[in-house]
DNA sequence: TTAATATATACGTAAAAACATATATGTTGA
DNA sequence: TCAACATATATGTTTTTACGTATATATTAA
């Protein structure tokens, strides 16, 4: 992972917010981050397509639902930076949550995150 | 400091670069990192400025030279997204530090970086 | 004061990134 | 098959960022 390629990611508010969020609860799928950021589906599955495409997201489908988690291969030094950023930086993920916890319905994962092969 | 600010730093690899020099070296001043990096004056100047507006360096002015070191406020978190992107590529800062022993003059500091009040 | 060196900034341009909107694709259940 | 929902992508535009070049400022030594 190219270290400017890794930052540029993290450098954007959108994609930031994902991260974190998605570092915090294991596995997310559009519409909950699509919630939670309070922003256009489009924005939000443009980013994390983003995302995918660099090798720090991977996603899986259940359903209608497309999940994305941390690529496995992602090099401990990038989880690193994530770990740091998120303990000292919770407050930015207060009103995300909130809009999280506040969605009338989120889809069922089928399994836990990391042993899921659908 | 704010994340986004601090990871768009991060994401250019003439600022990241500098970073991590300086993260290795302690001081370097404008001539070291223009060496350094085999890169134009006023481009690395320009970054540095930039660098030093958003509170991540600190300059100090020692006869014609100007040394940039981290500001002593940048928070926990920063250090510490610093020393894990550094631990794990070195590899970016070899010919850099190359360039920089190969350098035929360098100017010597007044005293110990942090302790330099010149 | 002048020349030499180090650093900073201004200005116009080029490249990259982010965006809104529209639309396409894929899945589910009737 | 069709309608509803979730997600992805395409397109044109705007905004942001980076850049080269020229020039300004500051320091030193003569």
């Amino acid at each position: 992972m190219e270290p400017s390629v890794f930052f540029k990611a993290m450098a954007d508010d959108t994609r930031l917010c994902c991260l974190l969020l998605i570092q915090q609860q294991g596995e997310l799928c559009v519409c909950e981050l699509t919630a939670a950021l309070a922003q256009s589906q489009p924005k939000v599955s443009r980013h994390l397509a983003q995302l995918r495409n660099q090798g720090i997201l991977q996603d899986r489908r259940q359903g209608q639902w497309v999940f994305y988690r941390f690529d496995e291969t992602l090099p401990t030094w990038c989880r690193q930076v994530l770990e740091a950023t998120l303990q000292d930086n919770q407050a930015m993920l207060a009103a995300p949550i909130e809009r999280l916890h506040a969605m009338h319905w989120r889809p069922e994962r089928c399994c836990a995150a990391a042993a899921c092969g659908d």
